[in-house]
DNA sequence: TAGAGCTTTGTAATCGATTACAAACATACT
DNA sequence: AGTATGTTTGTAATCGATTACAAAGCTCTA
């Protein structure tokens, strides 16, 4: 026999009417189980087993002036670079009962309003920032508004305001790419960056630089986005170059996949003729063809502890409000999209 | 000059103080301002522009009885189909003032929570679930709480109960694929399926066999899943098969891929060997090597046609309860993964 | 046994917006 | 003018959970 749903709510009055108890000791039940006897807790547990109470949010968010919701805010949903962060961010989220709730930058801000007002409005008492490129408006009024700081950003970060965030070892990443395409005797290595301003282009492309110089290499870049077409225009620049490089490193592994398409309609084979390496590790770079060499990030990692650095933040209301990085490592994935070069 | 957040939030009540007006004068200004007159409206709008005024949900959701917060139900966060399906999604939701809340079908199980109980504690009055494969106790009780009619089934459905759902013309695009493969000179045409049990699977495998049978071909089937593994697996077993197929239709773009990326590693080449088409048009199908001739899912009209669908049948409370099935089209995009095949 | 000190319980106020109801006002018509 | 009808407005109850405060119950010691 199936418990059908009633018609009107089950609400804690009714709990505790059918337990002998006042709502304070349903509440408190579920809320501090040890500030009640053994004996009320219990007859407290039946009723709301019986009954199949559950607890309305919207009434308790109205007491506490919590929502117990966080908000993701993505530059734009349909990158599948999130999707795994996101799946990190709920790993950590919905066990410790908080709510996920996305929107897309763009989309706030066309629509006439702010990110801040997920907080005005509680909404939200949280915010993962994963869109560095926010407005220097956009970002003062996130700064007022994180006085209880319950905003953290993740992947990307704000160049100029100083916010908690998590982040890859960027620096590191593009230093990896550099030394394995040196170390397989590659002298001629290019990079092909991210779109200008973006705080992951710069990291990258310096740590680029920085790496060059270790090894004695003339860096050389080629300004793209992190999207396939930058890809297929860096292939037309590159074919048209005097003397092409043997390796290239992409700053996403979108660009990777766009050069690579690109260089072979033109007949110049990967990694026969030049090597290249991307960055990110997304799904499909492990069957790419050729599959494809690159700098991994752990984007369920980076969603994990970016909603973790926010529920300690959100408990720890004990001061502490320095902004705290954290950099997530990342590894060289060497698969075939690099070789040593054709002629040293 | 910018204004300070207010450490106390604004509430209804300074408005009205500073619009000299009640609390249900500026209620129904922000709700109904047509039963309001000119003079007390305008005060009110400028009262709430001065104070930065903004509705508490929490309050207005308990009051209202509606959350007016819409949950998305995915099988996995991690796949990137959805990527763009969530984009059309908040298209529609974000401008008809709604908010979009994610989960993952297995993490909400897992936690022992149940979809339902979005509904029961208020968290969400809409329900988008883009997972057919949800338990038949589950479904029960979806079936059970939606007597509202308001949960709308996207990209898959349930193939029991009956629910409104919006869907890709699965069936249309299987044929549309052998079609082309027909067209092309192609008689040995074999399919490699999605998982067992999954109604997508079971759609397009059953649409590919009555295309078979309209162009006398003899139907073979590969049983896969929707993973660059089954694809690889595929590959293994097509090599291994005595008289090999001179083209295959993959039941998604990313079978595709492994398949095309097992091939070619046996140095069975794409298309001069063996000719490939996918289903689905992922961002990558066209850079992948070769370009992937696939049929098109539109996602984000999916998405926007299903929030559509649930933001309709939620304002048409008079009735028409019946489980409406919108299909979307697809088209198939022909690229260089497909020719003739090598000998007639 | 009385009283100090601690734990457990209940009563009722509270969070902020909406809305039923009634009062006040305006307009039109006989 | 007086009445009927319609439109605006305000007062106060309401949604459901939490929690300050006070009262009651308990344990233990002098």
């Amino acid at each position: 026999m199936t418990i059908r749903t009633a018609p009107k709510a089950i609400t804690v009055q009714d709990v505790a009417r059918h337990a002998k108890v006042s709502t304070a000791t349903v509440s408190r039940t579920l809320s501090a189980p040890n500030s009640v006897s053994k004996k009320k807790r219990d007859a407290v547990l039946a009723a709301v087993e019986a009954t199949g109470y559950r607890v309305n949010r919207a009434a308790r968010s109205l007491r506490t002036q919590r929502s117990n919701t966080v908000l993701a805010l993505l530059p734009s949903l349909g990158n599948p670079f999130f999707s795994l962060v996101l799946q990190g961010i709920t790993d950590v989220l919905t066990p410790a009962g908080q709510t996920l709730v996305v929107a897309e930058t763009g989309q706030i801000l066309n629509s006439g309003d702010d990110p801040v007002s997920y907080f005005k409005d509680q909404r939200a008492d949280g915010m993962i920032v994963l869109d560095g490129g926010l407005s220097p408006d956009a970002m003062e009024r996130l700064q007022e508004s994180s006085r209880g700081s319950h905003v953290v950003f993740a992947c990307e970060w704000p160049s100029l305001d100083h916010f908690p965030s998590v982040r890859s070892a960027n620096g590191d990443g593009a230093h990896q790419a550099v030394e394995h395409l040196y170390n397989l005797g590659h002298r001629k290595i290019i990079h092909v960056t991210g779109p200008a301003g973006n705080v992951l282009t710069y990291a990258r492309s310096k740590a680029y630089e920085v790496a060059c110089a270790d090894y004695g290499i003339k860096p050389h870049h080629i300004q793209g986005d992190f999207s396939l077409e930058a890809g297929t225009r860096a292939a037309e620049e590159i074919l048209a170059m005097e003397s092409r490089p043997s390796a290239i490193f992409c700053a996403s592994d979108v660009i990777a996949y766009g050069l690579i398409s690109g260089l072979e309609r033109a007949g110049v084979s990967v990694p026969k003729d030049i090597s290249i390496i991307g960055f990110d590790d997304l799904e499909y770079s492990e069957h790419f063809v050729p599959t494809l060499t690159t700098i991994r990030q752990d984007r369920v990692a980076l969603g994990r502890a970016a909603a973790r650095m926010l529920l300690d933040r959100q408990s720890n209301h004990t001061g502490d409000l320095t902004s705290e990085v954290q950099q997530i490592p990342v590894t060289l994935i060497a698969r075939s999209s690099t070789q040593a070069p054709k002629s040293v």
